[in-house]
This record gives structure tokens, C-alpha cells and sequence, in this order.
DNA sequence: CTGTTAGCGCGTTCAC
DNA sequence: GTGAACGCGCTAACAG
């Protein structure tokens, strides 16, 4: 469609661009009169500055960062969103534009859009597991990447924490707390978002207990899909047990929320009846007291956006950009058995 | 500072600006020894083409639309911010450039910066309260507003609900089921971000007691900070009382799980020994069986961008958009007193 | 106060 | 295969 330029608006008005350019940056040189014309021009033609084209003589050029995740509702990805806010924010150099993966089949039509629109100059991308191809053609649209995993990938440079390395670190801490029977919760894998992140975790658990020499007990192992409901039904059957477990390693906060909310319901008192351990230390869980593995959420936005400003500048402290290793954080849930 | 361009980087390679932009756009009429030396070239100078003069000669204009919003971890908001991020991708025609206010002080600057940017064409503003002064100033760098806030505002077209309403609906409804001692779990008012939903909420609930003829206890008036925790205190408080409520309206569903905890914690029966109603209908609360007041977030998002978009192509249909008034949702906490 | 002109940085013709 | 004009829509500096 031929878009309506300021010429046009100049044409109609029966005006020179010069006046029309001065209406439309509140220039106060301009007769009332004429100013009044020309703004019914621009209204008549429904005209509309092009935002290139302004941009283009003042020589700024700001940056655009975009940042592609699943989910706006799972936490642990708001909480490296607000992370990348908060660099971007503090830079003040760049704008946060946000792609937002409905679902695993749309990734495609996503990176079409955007290496086709040329609007951004790096993207962040948090969880969502890119194929070769459309790392490939992101390149070759000039556009540089972070990704912030939950496993180090190859293809590009990453934030990214160690997974089997934090459900080994979590399961030890149990252990050494005296448990000896210790019960997994966590999603089922793989799944369709192909994310790792249980896997990793529960082979650290299993690592965990064969290092220190405790049998894995199946019965103990409770995978299911994601969600503090279904993390509550798993929690309580591991409680109904004839030998119940005397501590839940929980995959993630969330989850542990639901086993938490299962021991009440069963009048199975925290910590002294069953210890709830967590994964990823949302904002949330200080509140709840819970006991859980710090995994540095939001600072992995924050170092996601450095690594990326220092790329976009050749900086090669980019690869020293890395994250704390995860730590446990003793809350009210946890204690030795008793 | 002085911008490399495509023409420094033509001279350094001993090239014309053809060559350097067929290279940059991966045109392959370009033999591989000259496509090396460009390359280098452009490694060199860290040239960095300008995105703005690039989209210029295409005559593409997307547009930027702009999401201001306090929390990024406040449910309601991220939910509404879905509903936002949805319709942009739905009409394929915008990006949402996403901007967070940390704290009340500091939307000025924000505002500054998004004016002196001139990134965006609309801005969406999700319960951030903006002055005279920001909103005029928003205006005249020529950029749309729309609001989505609790209550309908004269400065610029809004999305809003009836927060009044809303809180007499729910109280009405409790009322009816046959409730004589019903609680109200809220924020304390006034806030610092000057949040006008607990205060509306609490109105409402207050005019549906009288409606109907029923005293206001002041002992079943619980306002504190926001959170689950808080609530969770206040409901305890409540139901240890000697004559405790028989319902509970929280004014938010997050409130509301606190609420629920609280029950839980006590032994108290849901919904049996206490009723207990939320408002929002966050995705969660589906899963939890929380009854609830439903205000359409999702939709306040999709129907904000709706108007913008309207509004942008000077479409009278802009005026129509409203939302759904709210409704009760009743799921399984809330039961006529036994 | 207002019209005109010269770029802004890059993609796209063309001729070479 | 490659270089050099030309124009994208707009702002700013300059004449009037």
C-alpha cells in the first residue's frame, strides 16, 4: 500500500514539507492558522509520521532487544524476564521487545517474523529449544543471541546453571541432613517443549543417592506433568505409603508448594514429619519459608543482557559472564528426621 | 559518537557500497574473495548497519506498541499482559516493546525516555497512574494511548472495570447463598501507587451488606499488605475469632489462597465450616477449584490492543470495545453456610 | 513565519 | 561480478 508522506500532507495543506515537519514536532514557529490546516491534512489523510524516517537524520540508533519465551505464566521465566528488564532498564540503551512462544509447532512462523522484520539487533532467548536452522537464519539476519538454558548448548553462547550438578547439590543436603529416605517429584520427560530440565535433576538425585549409597526406591519417584495440583496428588500418595519418605525433593518451588500444601492437609507437620526441599528460589518462596535451591533466576536475565551487550560490542568479557553456582537455602521446611 | 557505515566499510575493502550491502544481505552475486574482504572489513570498523536507514527504502512500517506496567510479577498483570502479547501476534502487524516501572518515583524518567525515544506509535498502560503531565507529554510525541485500569478514567480511552460493582456482585452472591458473617481480606488503602481496587472492592461489598440489610462487622474488615501470607494471617485471625465469619471474600485470588491455606491449617473445612470467594480468576485458580469473580484479564489485554489498533487507523469502532462485566464463577469453595 | 535544499544510511536499480 | 547513481520519508539549516 503507497503510504501518505509528508509531501502529501504538505501538497493538500498547500504548504512546504518544512511546515508540516515543524507541525509535527510541536515547533512553536508556526502560524496558528496554518498549523490548524495542516493538522486537518494530516487527519484528512490519516497520515503517520514514519518512525525510520525520523529516526534516520538524528543519528541515533538505539538498540532493540528481543527476548523469546514460552509461557508468561511460569515463574521461573518472569523471573528472568524482570532480570533482563532490569539490565536493559539500568543500560538504558536499549528496548526490551518481547516474542512470546504459544506453543512448540509455532517456533517456525516466530523466526520468520522476526528475521523478516530486521527490527531487532540481539535477542535473548530464555528455555525455547531452537533448531539449527533457525539459529542459523537468526544469524544470518545479523541478529546476535544469548540463550539463557537450563543446559549449555553449543550452537550459541549461553547462561546457563547445571542441572544434574543442583539435584545432586539438593539430594546431598538431604542426605546429610540423616535422611534416608528421600522421594522425587518432578515432571515426566521428555516433554514437548523438549526442556531437560527434570531429567538433569533427577540424575543428579539418582547420582546423589548411589554416591552416598542409598538404593533408589522406585516407589519414591513420582513424575508427572507440571503444576503445584498435580505435585499436591504425588505428595500425598508418597505420604499414604506404607514407609513414607522423610523428605520430598521437589523439581521446582511450585511444586514443592503443592507437596507442602498436601502435608498440611494430611496433618503431616513440616519439618518434623517430612522434609520439602524445593528448586529455584522464586520471589515467592521467601514468604512461604520454604527450604529450596537457589538457581539465581533473576540474575541469569541480568547476565543473559551483559553477555549480550558485550557481544553487540566485540567485548570479549563476554565469555567471562557466567552465573553463581546453585546453593541451597535452608528455610523452615527442611530439618533432620526425627 | 560518529556511526560506522556501510560507506567506511566499502573504502576499508577497497570496494563499492553495492558490494558491502549485497554482502550484508547475503546476496550471493558475490564472489567469495570480495565477500571475504568485506567481511573483514566490517569486522574491523565493528560496523553495525542502522536499522532505520535499512527499513527505510523498503517503506515497511511496523509498528511498535508499547506496554508500561508496574510488577512483572504481580499475576494480574502478567495475565493482562498475555491477553496484550496474544492480540499483537493475532494481528501480525506489531511488537510489543515492554517497559517497567519499578517504583511509583520513577515513572517520570520512564516517560522521558519514552518520549525523547520515539520507539513506539501506541502505549498501553496497565494500572500505572500517569499525570496530566505525562499523559500530555505522551500526546504530543504523537503516541496513542489506551489504559487498562480498575477504574474508568477522562484522560485517555480505557479498558476498565467496575471494581464497585464487582465487589457488590460477590458479596451479593455470598449474601445469597444465605451467608449472615462474611469477611472481606483486602489491600490497605490508600497505596503508594495509588491502586484504587481494595478501596472500589471494599465499597462495593459495603453497599451490598446495606442493600440486603446486613450490619457491617468491622472485626470481619481485614486490610494489610498485599500478598498470600498476610491473608493467610488475617484468615487465621478470622476464623480463631469467637464468632467467626462464615464466608470470605478476598479481593484478590491470591488472597484467597492464603485464605484457603489458612482454612486448611486450621482444620477448618472448605467450603463446609467457610465459604471462601476470590476475584481475578488467574489461570491458577481453575486448577485450585477457587471460586471466584472472573474480570476478564486475558481479554482486558486483547480488548486494550483492539482499541489501540482502532484507534491508530482513526476507526470509530475504537469506542465500541468494551469488556464483560465481571460474574461469579463458582467452583468449589464457596457453599451456602451449613 | 515559511519554502527550499541538503543530507541521514541503506537497498535497488542500472550500466560497466 | 561490481561500482555508482537515485530515492526511501524525514529533519535541520538556510534563505527568503
Amino acid at each position: 500500500m503507497p503510504f501518505v508522506t509528508i509531501r502529501d500532507v504538505a501538497k493538500r495543506a498547500g504548504v512546504g514539507i518544512g511546515t508540516v515537519s515543524r507541525v509535527l514536532n510541536n515547533n512553536p514557529q508556526v502560524s496558528v492558522a496554518t498549523r490548524q490546516r495542516v493538522e486537518e491534512a494530516i487527519r484528512d489523510l490519516k497520515f503517520r509520521p514514519n518512525r525510520a524516517a525520523r529516526l534516520l537524520p538524528s543519528g541515533t540508533s538505539h538498540l532493540n532487544i528481543g527476548v523469546l519465551l514460552p509461557y508468561l505464566s511460569y515463574h521461573p521465566f518472569v523471573e528472568r524476564l524482570r532480570g533482563v528488564q532490569q539490565a536493559l532498564d539500568a543500560a538504558e540503551q536499549a528496548n526490551l521487545v518481547l516474542y512470546n512462544v504459544s506453543a512448540p509447532d509455532r517456533i517456525d512462523e516466530l523466526i520468520d517474523m522476526i528475521t523478516s522484520q530486521r527490527n531487532i539487533d540481539g535477542l535473548i532467548v530464555i528455555a525455547v529449544n531452537l533448531t539449527d536452522a533457525h539459529i542459523e537464519a537468526l544469524y544470518s539476519a545479523n541478529i546476535t543471541l544469548v540463550g539463557i538454558y537450563d543446559r549449555a548448548l553449543d550452537a550459541m553462547p549461553c547462561i546457563s546453571i547445571d542441572n544434574v550438578a543442583g539435584g545432586f547439590l539438593a539430594t546431598e543436603y538431604l542426605i546429610r541432613l540423616g535422611h534416608t529416605r528421600i522421594a522425587y517429584i518432578g515432571d515426566s520427560f521428555p516433554n514437548a517443549w523438549g526442556f531437560p530440565t527434570s531429567e538433569d535433576r533427577f540424575n543428579g538425585y539418582r547420582q546423589a543417592l548411589h554416591t552416598h549409597g542409598q538404593a533408589l526406591n522406585p516407589d519414591y519417584v513420582r513424575l508427572g506433568e507440571h503444576g503445584e495440583n498435580i505435585a499436591r496428588q504425588h505428595a500425598r500418595e508418597l505420604l499414604m505409603l506404607p514407609e513414607p519418605p522423610t523428605a520430598i525433593f521437589a523439581m521446582s518451588d511450585m511444586q514443592a508448594f503443592g507437596a507442602l500444601a498436601a502435608a498440611r492437609e494430611l496433618g503431616c507437620k513440616t519439618p518434623e514429619q517430612i522434609s520439602i526441599l524445593g528448586f529455584d528460589d522464586l520471589e515467592l518462596s521467601q514468604y512461604v519459608g520454604l527450604s529450596t535451591v537457589r538457581q539465581h533466576l533473576r540474575e541469569s536475565g541480568f547476565g543473559g543482557v551483559q553477555k549480550l551487550l558485550y557481544l553487540l560490542n566485540d567485548d570479549p568479557q563476554a565469555h567471562q559472564i557466567g552465573l553463581p553456582t546453585p546453593e541451597v537455602i535452608q528455610r523452615v521446611t527442611t530439618a533432620a528426621p526425627s
